[in-house]
DNA sequence: TCTGGCCCCGTTAGCGTTAACATAGCCGGC
DNA sequence: GCCGGCTATGTTAACGCTAACGGGGCCAGA
């Protein structure tokens, strides 16, 4: 009896291994493994055989330098921990894997510095496409993106240039929409509790928007508490607190995220505080985490699973098709009022 | 005054584009550029110069195919939505921010399958390393594994065989000392409430743990009750509602993790039940988001940041040592008994 | 002046795969 | 029986970069 002789060295495998172990040229078995091309089904299983037992994983890096060809999308965005991006991921995933385009993650920790070192490289992988939040980049970035010769979607925003193709809502308008909602019903010292990340652009739009529409009602914000790391639905907890007492006479609290909106309804129900008789509250994204609350909040959906599909779709088909045009979709996020603001101007 | 010629057909760049637009050969721009070698400054200043006002981004596709050297680090876990791998993530970049290496993430939603999938992918590229999550694999992916030549982390758990090095706790152990904790503050009656997922082996080994810490104190789980899909924060409110409805004498809910073991406790607290008289509740992982409840809820941490770094080291520290030994490190979360469990026995 | 050594830079030969073309064999129709 | 046209396979030449080596200039010491 005979034992199937074992390689000493483990070299990596190559094709010419898989061709020696089943009798035909390196070429024919690349056209197995892509299935491209003609091949006798009598071949293709002994090949494919030859393949499995030798354990064979073939080297994309040989195979994308010899035909131009990377399935990757490189997607770049300012964080993960935050329920908003994983989102985004999922709708991008649900349309890529039916395309044979696979999803890459960056991130930027909200640093445009960062950004532009992410971008380079995955630039440098040659990417079939790239996706990236927001519409603010460096100089340097722009200068890539627009010379990658790749579709480029840049997500989540749309008040702005686009470099190539984006998705996303206009925040400026989201946050004048909060705005004139809280004040139809009835709401005057309205205060701003947020993130004071200098490079969040979309929660500082969704600002601009607020308080314009304030403006424009003869209104200003009545107080405004930023926070900066740490457990966001413990921040929402402690400015609430800090907001209330420093401003009593405040009777809405305007959040630049669910997270902390949370906090501070967690907050306002531990007080006994009525919501939303004596004080009103939103928030900003529709996460799922709101559900489970005691009360529901209100929000608007950033359409964030709708808009990684879009983007995804966007890169999936000018990748087909390389004459398809670059667009710029406009998504329409929903106010769902919740239970933390009055229906009627009281 | 002459205009610099514009590129009609924007080829990519290469190499050769640099060094005819800097006079010196493909490989000196190449030394330059990867700052290896000898260049004298004068030269360097002019390469770097070409290569800026060029735009050129280095093609690691190439270089990785010539150099046999791919600085990536293949990262495949479960899931990015449920808060615990988003600090594992952040624990391996701190670490491989320092050396050069890239992480590149793969999710397989609790699926083998498409684990073996997202494996063979990223093999394919040759990645310098890869950190996977759990031990358990299909057959083929542990062959693929066994066979890559390059290290393997198994993360989060060690109770079990190790392909190659593993860094994590034992949920089993985890579990025992819960149930361990909850028997020694009196509590008789305890209900389980976790997902439904077959495959998440590590809440499956906790249970395990747990109910044989009970089964040596003469007692078993007096009910269960299992969620699949959702809010989890919301499943936690409901599930609960459901264990109190059905076994009214139950006295201690142990949740699989802390979104659903939060979405218990506000239930409860809306609910004006004693807690931790009338029911204890307790949870697992320890994430940041417990701290802005009303209570604290208790719980296990799962030690992610730091079996994220461990991890990431390990993979370094065998790329720049290739004669270093595979090892398994193993931490001991440690009980935050919280508000949610009772001091001393009734 | 010669020699050895160092600095700087160029030349050559792949890395493992695929695109493009070449070719051998076979079938059917006239 | 020859030829066109298919099918199944092989051959050749990149793809863009880097490892490995080679070598010309220059300086110091003999």
């Amino acid at each position: 009896m005979t034992k199937a002789p074992t390689i000493e060295v483990r070299r990596t495998l190559t094709l010419r291994d898989v061709s020696e172990a089943s009798g035909v040229s390196e070429m024919t078995v690349s056209r197995v493994l892509r299935s491209r091309g003609d091949v006798s089904p009598a071949t293709r299983e002994r090949v494919l055989q030859a393949a499995r037992t030798l354990g064979y994983v073939p080297n994309k890096i040989a195979g994308a330098l010899a035909s131009q060809r990377v399935n990757l999308v490189g997607v770049i965005i300012p964080s993960l921990s935050n329920m908003v991006f994983p989102e985004v991921m999922t709708g991008i995933s649900t349309i890529l894997d039916n395309t044979g385009l696979q999803p890459v993650v960056g991130v930027t920790n909200y640093l445009p510095a960062r950004e532009e070192t992410v971008l380079y490289e995955m630039l440098s992988w040659r990417p079939s496409g790239v996706i990236l939040a927001g519409l603010e980049h460096t100089t340097a970035a722009r200068a890539m993106l627009g010379q990658a010769g790749i579709p480029i979607v840049e997500i989540m925003d749309i008040d702005g240039p686009v470099v190539d193709s984006a998705v996303g809502i206009s925040h400026r308008r989201a946050g004048r929409q909060m705005a004139e909602a809280i004040i139809a019903s009835g709401y005057k010292r309205i205060a701003f509790l947020g993130t004071q990340m200098p490079n969040d652009f979309r929660a500082k739009k969704r600002l601009e928007g607020f308080e314009e529409a304030l403006k424009r009602a003869g209104m200003a914000l009545a107080d405004r508490e930023y926070y900066d790391g740490g457990s966001a639905l413990l921040k929402g907890r402690e400015m609430t607190a800090a907001v209330l007492r420093r401003s009593p006479d405040v009777d809405f609290l305007y959040y630049s995220n669910d997270m902390i909106g949370a906090g501070g309804l967690l907050y306002c129900l531990d007080q006994g505080i009525d919501v939303p008789g004596r004080v009103g509250l939103a928030g900003f994204n529709g996460v799922e985490l709101l559900d489970g609350l005691p009360r529901r909040l209100a929000t608007m959906d950033a359409c964030r699973l709708e808009i990684g599909r879009r983007a995804a779709q966007i890169i999936a088909g000018r990748n087909e098709h390389p004459e398809l045009e670059p667009e710029v979709v406009e998504l329409f996020p929903t106010l769902q009022p919740g239970d933390t603001i009055r229906q009627f101007a009281s």
